[in-house]
Formats: structure tokens, sequence, C-alpha cells
DNA sequence: AGCCGTTTCGG
DNA sequence: CGAAACGGC
């Protein structure tokens, strides 16, 4: 008999199916007490952003009410990992503790010192996977190394057998009586003034709602996904990101329903089965971001190139003001940077103008956007931010080449041709016809008048002359260039 | 997962 | 003549 309870550790996982540890711990059949530990003040810089704060709050709340139709308390405490877990484990004389491995550096350092700290206690420690399709460790060259190219890695990645998402665990033994924080004093919410009603009208977090997203998505949308996944106008994207980000599902869990979509399809798979694969491919982008972070831990700070380390980067201070608040000049930028203030997320094709935008028009250091994103995005994940950043500003593994700079102009035009996505985030242009909208500067007199608006009142004028701007940062990438050559 | 100026192609 | 292909950034 195995009557000694055992502690959960909740983190970054915020589900009941396919939940390695939670599993785990059912199968051991002892009561089972469930933690979630707020322990952003040990992460630096990297604690929760204030998007992902009142995103945190929902997800909390969605858990708690999942482990509780399973008879399981969810325990909230606040602290230092290394001093809360060993108390609550001596606290209800726990016999083992489980959780699933996180993977940003400092939270892999801290666990490690934990681990090995509770084991010499004499409780059972194991951790699990649920964050990955593989760990970061098991993807290997023919050398044994890692990789720094997206082709090969995904190559090897489908060389490798996923393994089957596991069932949430029916009924489990909880544990009466152990102390607990109240959700709602936590301040995860916004108080004052409550920037959160874009938010809420957008997402419903939680494990049940990220189950309904990946459902609609490959009823719906992944058809369609190859050829609609650029268009920001349209809702032809998955949006699972912030729900994979909390763990309310799991990559393992969306691989399996999307092979089940293309299994569906059978031998003549066609474009619904390009999509799908085009799908997974994005999977595997974010497998190639935890990959890069595991084994280049400085990547959320340093170039992954060094050579950038010497880059003329600007600290234009009040040029960076204008790009977090979306007031550019380019609509496409601007439209972008107000989807992400309001709603906590940003288009993916939008995501690589913006930041392009920021390093490349206005030379300002990829950290700074990163850290804004940070803040703002629902679904910031460290590995991910930091391997996207480091991939638009051409210092990063598998990057796009320095000098392929997006025009912003041409972007919208392509990619929003109906300009529905601008004129949904900037109404004050949406009585400029199509032939203007990306470019109002351009628009005669006369039909700016006839729409209404003033540039420089109604829409500010654009910051930089993007032609000057480009020319300005071909010449900067020249400067480390050569030097990296001397 | 670009852009742009230039050259070549084809109706 | 515009479209497509190409090569440098």
């Amino acid at each position: 008999m195995t009557a000694s309870p055992t502690l959960v550790w909740f983190r970054l996982d915020l589900r009941v199916s396919d939940n390695p540890a939670l599993h785990a711990a059912a199968e051991r059949g002892a009561p089972v007490v469930a933690l979630f530990l707020l322990d952003d003040a040990e992460a630096g810089a990297w604690g929760f952003g204030g998007a992902q704060r009142w995103w945190l709050h929902g997800s909390l709340a969605s858990l708690a009410g999942s482990l509780g139709e399973r008879g399981v308390e969810l325990v909230l405490r606040r602290g230092r990992a290394a001093e809360i877990l060993p108390a609550l484990a001596g606290e209800i004389g726990a016999g083992a503790v489980y959780w699933n491995r996180c993977y940003e550096p400092w939270r892999i350092a801290r666990d490690r010192r934990l681990k090995q700290a509770l084991a010499e206690t004499g409780v059972e420690v194991e951790s699990f996977n649920a964050a990955l399709l593989h760990e970061p460790w098991a993807v290997q060259t023919l050398q044994g190394g890692s990789y720094g190219v997206f082709t090969p890695f995904w190559r090897a990645l489908q060389q490798r057998a996923v393994a089957a998402p596991s069932p949430a665990p029916s009924a489990m033994t909880g544990l009466r009586g152990v102390e607990s924080e109240v959700l709602a004093d936590w301040g995860l919410l916004p108080a004052k003034p409550d920037w959160a009603g874009g938010l809420r009208r957008t997402w419903t977090p939680g494990e049940k709602a990220a189950e309904g997203r990946l459902g609609a998505f490959l009823q719906q949308a992944v058809e369609g996904y190859a050829e609609e996944r650029d268009r920001p106008g349209l809702d032809s994207t998955s949006r699972l990101s912030p729900h994979l980000h909390f763990g309310e599902i799991g990559p393992r869990q969306v691989w399996a329903a999307t092979r089940r979509f293309l299994e569906r399809q059978g031998s003549a798979p066609g474009k619904a089965g390009k999509s799908a694969w085009k799908f997974l491919a994005e999977l595997a982008w974010r497998e190639f971001s935890y990959h890069l972070l595991f084994h280049h831990p400085a990547l959320p700070e340093q170039p992954w190139r060094p050579q950038f380390a010497a880059f003329p980067w600007s600290d234009d201070e009040a040029a960076f003001a204008a790009w977090c608040h979306g007031r550019t000049g380019y609509p496409v930028v601007d439209a972008g940077m107000r989807q992400l203030w309001a709603t906590g997320w940003l288009h993916n094709r939008v995501r690589m103008i913006v930041a392009s935008f920021l390093v490349k028009d206005l030379l300002i250091p990829w950290q700074r956007g990163e850290a804004w994103f940070w803040d703002t995005l629902v679904d910031a994940d460290l590995a991910s931010n930091a391997a996207s950043w480091q991939w638009v500003s051409g210092c990063g593994a598998d990057a796009a080449p320095y000098f392929r700079i997006f025009n912003p102009v041409l972007q919208g035009e392509k990619f929003d041709p109906g300009g529905d996505y601008v004129r949904r985030w900037l109404p004050e242009l949406a009585a400029l016809p199509d032939s203007h909208l990306h470019r109002p500067w351009e628009a005669p007199a006369e039909l700016l008048r006839r729409s209404g608006i003033v540039l420089g009142r109604d829409y500010p004028l654009p910051l930089v002359d993007h032609r000057r701007a480009r020319e300005r940062a071909l010449a900067a990438f020249e400067e480390i260039r050569k030097e990296a050559a001397t």
C-alpha cells in the first residue's frame, strides 16, 4: 500500500488530459494534492507579463474546476519553489512529488536543484514531458549534436514516433484541509484601468476552450490553411498559441488530432493534406525554438550569431514609443500593434512585418521588441519569442538573411488586399479606398479630404521613409559584415 | 517566411 | 509590351 500522498506541481501544463505527471499520480493510487505556485518573483526579467497574468487567472480557475470534478482541490501558494515545495511535501507527508518539465533556463536550473533536494529527503521525485513532442536533447544530428537549421530538424522530427496522448484520470482521491491562497487575492486581473476588455472578448482561457479551438480549426479552417494563413484579415489560423503556451492543450494532442484528420483524407489528401502538414510544420517550429533555447540558453538575451553584438543599433525612444502604440504612419504596422494591445495577440504574418519594421526600419534592438511582446502577448513564450525575434533580425538560427527587409506597403497590399485588417484596427482610415489604404501619404489631397482624413492629425505621417530606412539598414549591416570579415 | 533593378521571354 | 526569371543586397 502506498498511502502517503502524491504532490503534483502544476506549471505550464494547466490541463488534466495528456498530463503525464497527473496521470502518474492517479496511477500511484495515493491521495493527490495539486499545487500551483506563483513563482514569478524568481523569474528575473521573464516573469509573467501583464497579458499573461490575465490569462493565468482564467486558466487556473478552469483547472481548479476540472480537478474539482475529479475530487482534487487545487492548492495555490506564492513564493520560492525551493522553500514552498519541501515545506508542502512535509506538511502533507508526501511520498512522491511529480511535475512536468519546463525548459526556460531559469526553471531548468532551479528545478534541477529542487529535484535533488527533495530526493535527499527521501521523497520519490519524478518529472515528465507534457510540453513537447520530443525532448530537446532527444532530437539529434547524426553526429549527436543539436540542430541550427529548421529543415533538417523537421526531417529528423518526422522520423520519430510521437507518443500517444494519455487520457484524463477519471476520479482520484483528494486530500482535504490543505491550506490554499485565494486566486482573487493574487491580483492577476487588471484593477484600476481595466484594459482587459478586448482580451475577454477575444479569448476563453482553459482546457475546454483549447479543445474547442482545436476541434473547430480542424473542422473548418485547416483545409485552407496553406493558402489563407498569411491573410491577417481572415480568421484562418488555429489561435492555439496561448493555450499551448499555458499547456491547456499539449502538442501531442494537436499532433494526434491532425494526424487523424489526415487519415480521414484517405489516399488523395490534396489541398487539405498539404494544409494539415503545413500546420504540423508550425508545431515543429515551436519545437525547434525549444530545441534552440535548450542548447543556447542565452537565446533570449544574446544574438545567436555573435557578429551581431557589434550592430550599430539606435536608441530612439520616441520611435520605439510610436511603434509600441501603433503610430508609425504605416497602416499594416499600426494595425498590428493595435491588435496586439487590444487583444493580446498578433497574427503571425503581421508579427513578421512589425518586427522587421522595428529592427530594420527603426534600427531598434530586437530585445526591445521581444520585451514589449513579452508584456503584451497572451502567448508570450520564452523559446518562440526569442527565436522568432532573432529570426526576423537576421541574427538567429536559420534566420532570414539580414538583407531580407519587408516593405510594409507591399506586405499590406499583398496580404491585406481588401483592407479588412487595416480598417478593423485603424477605423480612422476606413474611408480610404484600397488604392491608397496602405500608403495614405501618397493619396491626393482631394481623396484625403473626401475620406475625412487630415494626415498628422487623424493619422500620423510616416515615421521614416521606408526606401531610405532600407538603405540605412543595409549600410548598417554592411558595417558588421565588414567587421566579421576582418 | 523579401525587395528591387535588370534582363529575358513570349504573345 | 507586360510577365517571368535572375542575381545582388
